[in-house]
Formats: structure tokens, sequence, C-alpha cells
DNA sequence: ACTTTATATGCCTTGACAAGTATATGCTTT
DNA sequence: AAAGCATATACTTGTCAAGGCATATAAAGT
């Protein structure tokens, strides 16, 4: 389990993430609010800290965790090459989707050789 | 396969993203550039077009696909709110590990009762 | 010293998924 | 119509990771 998309594709652990934003938190109080057993958050927690996540600190029985930045910085260069990509197409390119959808309601008299046809996607849960 | 973060954990698929931020591309170009066989292609961009990352055109018997924005920009969202927590704490914490760091190199006399101790991430490679 | 509290780890089972191979589908050219 | 090219899909197999349960470790309280 290699990179930074590995660790966060796993649900859990972006809960524990998005609850260390508040602030910092021991191992029995994320077991309680995500309901989850205390070895799988133990777990979920050592990933974390092996990829640098979060780090730890130890308050007498306690281990406390934080988050840590530097992977989700890594996260956020990597979305960055798309970034230009969206902010400039999106509403030029919904509009022409819009325009393929209509037309494929009718019955598309004849098909001039080599004109494209849009696939559309099936929406997700 | 619900999330859009389980969708890009797979290297090659990050791969097929990349390529086609610069522009469309067939599956048989694809295949070429990323030396992987044509059924891993076509499977991954199966799953990338189901997850509404990229969308399909059919050209002759070849099928073009092209990005498409939702998704990524949901995963930009889900970034969202830790940008906040670090773009604030970087260098403020990174001093912070700096001193920590230097204080454990010397033999810590005496622990005063619960002050919390650090403990470091292996780094990943 | 013993018990309780907090967290980590080891073992095991189960499920998911990626890749390979073979084959199906469909368009094109001759 | 036949052959060939481009892509999709079915089936099988190996790998790996998540979770449960039990147990280890360690500090605190009595």
């Amino acid at each position: 389990m290699e990179s930074v998309f590995e660790i966060i594709a796993e649900p859990n652990r972006r809960a524990i993430l998005s609850l260390l934003v508040s602030s910092q938190q021991s191992v029995g109080e994320i077991e309680r609010q995500l309901h989850m057993s205390q070895p799988a958050v133990s777990k979920h927690l050592r990933v974390l800290r092996d990829a640098g996540f979060v780090e730890s600190t130890v308050d007498a029985q306690r281990r406390l965790y934080r988050l840590k930045p530097e992977p989700l910085k890594e996260m956020d260069a990597w979305l960055a090459q798309f970034r230009r990509f969206w902010s400039a197409h999106v509403d030029a390119l919904e509009r022409h989707l819009d325009r393929m959808g209509r037309d494929m309601d009718q019955k598309t008299p004849a098909k001039p050789k080599t004109k494209e046809k849009t696939t559309r996607p099936k929406p997700r849960a």
C-alpha cells in the first residue's frame, strides 16, 4: 500500500482524517465517534501514521493523534494538473453534451460516415 | 467500488487520467503509451466511465475517450476541508516538531508526569 | 502486587479486484 | 461475403487488505 491515494481509498480512514481536522483525538474517542472496533482504529491509525498523514503523542496511557499536512498537499498537487482543465471547459462541455443528448432522441436519419456519437456513463449511487 | 477515491487508487487509472489531460485518446493509443494490455485498458476505462471520470465518443471502430471534470471536482471538494488547516499550521507545526526532535536527542532527564512525547512516522519510499 | 484502562499487534478468514487469456461484437475494406 | 482491425466482455486465478478475535504491552489506580 504505497501511494497516498491507496491510503485514502479506505472510507474509515477518510473519516478519521475528517475527525482530526477539528482537533487531536485519542484512539478511544475516535473509536466511539466512528462506531468501529478499537483494533480497527489502531490499525488504520498505524497505516495513516506510516504514510505521514498523522502523528501521535503519548499522554499517560492514551495516544493523541493529530493531522500532518504533507500527504494531503501531495494529493492536492496531483489534482492541480486537472484544475486548469475543469475550470476552463466545464460550461462549454456541458452545452456540447446537452446538444448531443437532444440529437440522440431523434431517429438519427443518416449517419454521415465518420460522425461521432457520445456515450453517457451510468449514474453512480 | 463506489467512491471516487477508490477509483483513483489504481495507479494505471491515474496514469490514464493524466494522459487524457492533454487531449482525447483512443484505447489503442492509451494502450501503447502506457504499455498495458488492451483488455486492461478497456476495463479501466469502463470503471472510469461508470464513475463519470471520462466519456467516450465513437469514431469508426475506435472510441475516443476524454476527461469529465465532475468527479475530480468532488475530490477537490473533499480536500478543501484540510486546506484551511495546512496553510495555517505548516510552519508553526514544523518549528514545533524540530524542537521536539532536538529534545529527544538529549537523555530526557525527568519526565514531568504528564508531558507529551512525539512519535515520528517511518519515511515512505 | 493486583486490577483496570488504553492501545497495539498477531493470526485467520473472507471478499474484492487486477491481470491474463480467450472470445465476442462491430465496423471497414476489399 | 470474407478477412482484418479496434474494442469490449467472460471466465479464471493470484494477491492483498480489512475486520474479527484473542492476546500482548504498558501505564494508572487501588
